[in-house]
DNA sequence: TTCCGGCGCC
DNA sequence: GGCGCTGGAA
């Protein structure tokens, strides 16, 4: 008989799903958590490429590293002079913690409140760290997410906490569904639920969301 | 809520 | 040249 994968799988090996971007080095998914805020992942893997060639892919790197240098490397992401800052800030934490190993195996909200306190990571970068570079279970609960659940007619709460909770109450604990939920809804705003023009003959959702429906009321006016 | 931030792409 | 992007801070 077959055995199923545990709920729990590990996600930042060759055997996962490729959930962000199929990157397999935690301390990579921490950096790109930053790189790609406000900005396509397109950019970010030309990022994360130079930071590779470069050796800068990991935190102690980082930390040696001069600011100019990681500036070179993530130009394509934009707002690069504020991301290296953020990049560096991150990684004095990360090794004042002692590597990154013990920075990320602490309790969640130990790591949280950190990552808060950091000039530039705010609520949804530092729970995509927590969850995709970390394994904790805590749902980054993206405005992407909350938009398309929107339009399809969730009365989604507003503000980001509440918003937390509300996907976390209605999804099973654990970390596949989490990711899985996350990774899902970022593919459905990247290919058919954009921000202003969505592409709603494209999706899978168009029968039941109500802007799709507008839409289409307002077109045979 | 508004401003800031820079890129890649139309 | 304008616009949107897996946000953050005031």
């Amino acid at each position: 008989m077959k055995v199923l994968p545990s709920f729990d799988w590990y996600p930042c090996d060759a055997h996962s799903p490729k959930w962000w971007g199929g990157l397999e080095s935690p301390e990579e998914v921490a950096i790109t958590a930053v790189l790609v805020q406000q900005t396509r992942w397109e950019n970010v893997r030309k990022a994360y490429e130079n930071l590779r060639v470069a050796r800068l892919n990991r935190f102690v790197a980082i930390k040696k590293s001069s600011l100019c240098s990681i500036k070179s490397c993530i130009k394509s992401v934009g707002m690069y002079a504020s991301k290296s800052k953020r990049l560096k800030e991150l990684a004095d934490a990360v090794i004042k913690a002692g590597g990154w190993k013990t920075f990320i195996n602490r309790d969640a909200r130990e790591i949280r409140t950190e990552l808060l306190r950091l000039n530039g990571i705010g609520y949804e970068t530092a729970d995509s760290i927590l969850l995709f570079a970390g394994n904790h279970l805590i749902f980054p609960a993206s405005r992407l997410i909350a938009r398309v659940l929107e339009r399809i007619g969730f009365n989604v709460p507003k503000g980001y906490e509440a918003f937390r909770r509300f996907v976390e109450l209605g999804l099973p604990r654990d970390l596949f569904s989490y990711k899985l939920f996350y990774a899902s809804s970022l593919v459905t705003t990247k290919v058919a639920c954009h921000s202003s023009e969505p592409e709603c003959q494209k999706c899978y959702l168009s029968n039941i969301c109500r802007t799709f429906a507008y839409k289409q009321a307002s077109n045979i006016l």
